[in-house]
DNA sequence: AAGAATGTTATGTA
DNA sequence: CTACATAACATTCT
């Protein structure tokens, strides 16, 4: 489920139902159940998002660092809460409400050089106040490789994900298969701004939808999973109603719509 | 109810 | 060494 926005909104709400509180941890069948105990009654200091990843900080430094993968979810639950499932991971709780991770590719312990190691590999967050576009666009304008793979490259801009890339490359007409370096600067300087447009909106309505509303003729909260896109998962291509083409790109399948977006 | 899914990494092969 | 393919791993939803 997660590409970089919902990643962020988690920062996000974490931060204000967690941060600055003393939280109960527990990993009841997580990787680091035995040491769960060392962090179980201090102090959340922060919550960190950096694309698709996730980094709680406690009291002296701990760091749990969380990714989600495909399957990773977060789930809350208010007072009584429930036992944990036998899925959980992770328990995070305060007085007022507990928090549980399932499914997640990583969950563990780790320190502040663990997390500097992890953001070396890591290319600019359009989501993040720190990022340098350019160096993004520097490796897309360079690159002979298709730019529907360059996206999900996790080491060359983070945070965006299969949806994102489809998305994005059909609002600007480009092919998935397009060699990055064909792109010109202005292209790809125009292809971030859309991509961090789409990843912001992502994290105000906690959900995609990559479709303009106006062009929908329905206003945003009114638009449904199914019409929230132009061409991921779609027969036909939204604005056009051609058939939209998929194929395997990068391991993931590819979108797009033949006649908005030629080779 | 089988199958697909908004991901990543390690390993094998060319 | 690069580049690609494949497998492995996580779980829920339709």
């Amino acid at each position: 489920m997660p590409e970089g926005h919902t990643i962020h909104r988690l920062a996000r709400d974490h931060t204000r139902d967690l941060a600055g509180r003393t939280v109960a941890v527990s990993s009841p069948q997580g990787r680091f159940a035995d040491r769960a105990a060392t962090l179980d009654g201090r102090v959340l200091r922060g919550v960190e998002a950096y694309g698709k990843h996730l980094f709680y900080r406690w009291e002296r430094d701990e760091l749990v660092h969380v990714h989600l993968g495909l399957f990773g979810k977060f789930r809350r639950h208010t007072l009584p809460w429930p036992e944990p499932k036998a899925t959980v991971r992770l328990r995070l709780a305060t007085d007022e409400l507990a928090v549980d991770l399932t499914g997640p590719t990583d969950c563990s312990l780790g320190t502040r050089v663990d997390r500097a190691r992890l953001l070396e590999r890591l290319g600019p967050d359009p989501l993040r106040a720190d990022a340098d576009p350019t160096l993004a666009i520097a490796r897309w304008c360079r690159s002979k490789a298709p730019i529907g793979k360059l996206l999900l490259d996790q080491s060359v801009i983070a945070g965006v994900g299969n949806v994102f890339r489809a998305e994005a490359l059909f609002v600007h007409g480009l092919h998935p298969e397009r060699p990055g370096r064909s792109l010109g600067d202005d292209l790809a300087a125009a292809l971030w701004v859309t991509i961090a447009a789409m990843l912001r909106q992502g994290v105000r309505d906690n959900r995609i939808v990559t479709v303009d509303p106006a062009e929908v003729g329905r206003p945003r909260s009114r638009i449904t999973r199914a019409d929230a896109t132009y061409v991921y998962r779609q027969d036909t291509c939204r604005r056009c109603a051609s058939p939209v083409r998929r194929w395997d790109l990068g391991g993931r399948w590819a979108y797009a719509c033949p006649s908005c977006q030629p080779l």
